[in-house]
DNA sequence: CGGCTGCTTGAACTTGTTCAACAGCGGTGG
DNA sequence: CCACCGCTGTTGAACAAGTTCAAGCAGCCG
């Protein structure tokens, strides 16, 4: 079984037989399906469990009174909401699903359970709250500094390597299932804008973007019109010192 | 003695006597001072302890390669630096002083032992991390969705809110130590466009802002136009099934 | 006084928005 | 089977918001 959060958190750190067994334990509790557009979460709720994706894409956003929409992340397989959101009342967002999407509903206390008896798995997981946290001020920097073109050639860039940390692409082909007014809503440009953008985009060659399927043409040319620096997501094993001493 | 981050832990939940002592051993630790344009750390710096400022503003930052610069967030009295920046290997990001700034290194392990002992106090921590990562999204709202007005007026009413939390604002009055280039840099917008924000906000009898002094004239009005809701500040006593037991 | 930094103003300019219309496609029901 | 609908993507043209450049002013400090 390929279990995309036990992939991405290997990016970080070597997790031994054990670790894994633990973990793929936790996404068997509650699998739940839901279908595009369905809330997972409303602002307002209380939460009460941590979700996992495990397949299908969903976002955070949040509506402004006059219907003003942000979309503040993009959440892919491998993905966890709100690892300790027991300690706020309630949501300030919400979270949605952008495909059909199936997710674990993880029992907190479970989870707490596992951290005390596997330190690298307690590790490995606090990188991934970090990491998320670390995405979320570059998209304060993409919304705040970049024209439109590096802003989508840099959400771009972003979601094709998250998405290459859980194993979800081919060379450099992934899936891209959402809408233009949806990439708007999280670039904060128009759709028309992004429309344009993203023709400029296949223009100069460097991207194909067809139906729901993204291929990239030139990833160093993107990466460079995004003035895009993966540094901020953390990926090459950096938990080193933590490496499971079984094979 | 009053020390801000006790202050603000305790718009949170209710911490006992020995609670308060224990913080208040950590930020006798190492007392540095700096002063304004310095760095606190560095991009591809290794952390190797926490930050916790005592008074003084700070910003996060990021630079990109042609010298455009976002700030990601403000750093104000009580706010602590990367909690558990431990588990990365590098920096993503720099961090200055705007202002002189004292601040604690906090040596983790020490950090480490009080969690252990004080579970009111870890919860507290726990709350100023998700909150400070709910700041974080509500930027993205900010520098996707607001125009340059309601921008502005979002980032005054943040500013003053988390500034009482602390104990540093009287009445409606606080100090606002920061350029306007500084407050460009943290909107995205330009130098001169935050400059006639401004000015509309002051001829809308919303404001009064000299020297570093900031009076805000109608806080209803300020929200009004804002767009703000506090509500992602998660202030108002929520962890009230976590109350200190001893008066 | 001189020089620096930060604030203010005007005017031309650029980027991205808005509005409106249309094309393509898949699904549905008559 | 085809007509129709709704959603997504595409295009054009007028428009608005914010930027840039350039200059002047105010306050502060040595």
């Amino acid at each position: 079984m390929d279990i995309p959060l036990i992939r991405k958190l290997e990016q970080f750190t070597r997790l031994s037989g054990n670790d894994k067994r633990a973990l793929e334990d936790l996404t068997v509790d509650r699998i739940r399906k839901i279908g595009p557009r369905d809330n997972i979460i409303h602002e307002g709720d209380k939460p009460d469990a941590v979700y996992l994706i495990l397949s299908g894409w969903g976002c955070r956003y949040k509506t402004l009174e006059d219907g003003r929409r942000q979309v503040m992340a993009f959440l892919l397989p491998g993905d966890l909401c709100d690892l300790n959101i027991f300690v706020l009342r309630e949501m300030d967002h919400s979270i949605c699903a952008l495909t059909a999407v199936t997710y674990a509903e993880i029992d907190g206390e479970a989870l707490a359970a596992l951290a005390l008896s596997h330190p690298r798995v307690t590790r490995a997981l606090w990188w991934e709250a970090l990491v998320s946290l670390a995405i979320q001020r570059e998209w304060s920097v993409n919304l705040g500094q970049r024209t439109a073109t590096e802003r989508i050639a840099h959400l771009l860039c972003e979601l094709f390597f998250r998405l290459r940390a859980v194993g979800l692409t081919t060379d450099l082909t992934c899936d891209l299932p959402v809408t233009q007014a949806e990439l708007a809503d999280a670039s904060g440009l128009s759709a028309v804008h992004v429309n344009r953008t993203i023709q400029e985009l296949r223009a100069a060659d460097l991207i194909v973007l067809r139906g729901r399927t993204l291929t990239i043409l030139d990833l160093e040319a993107l990466k460079t019109v995004a003035l895009f620096n993966p540094n901020y997501l953390h990926l090459n094993r950096e938990g080193g010192g933590f490496d499971a001493n079984e094979p």
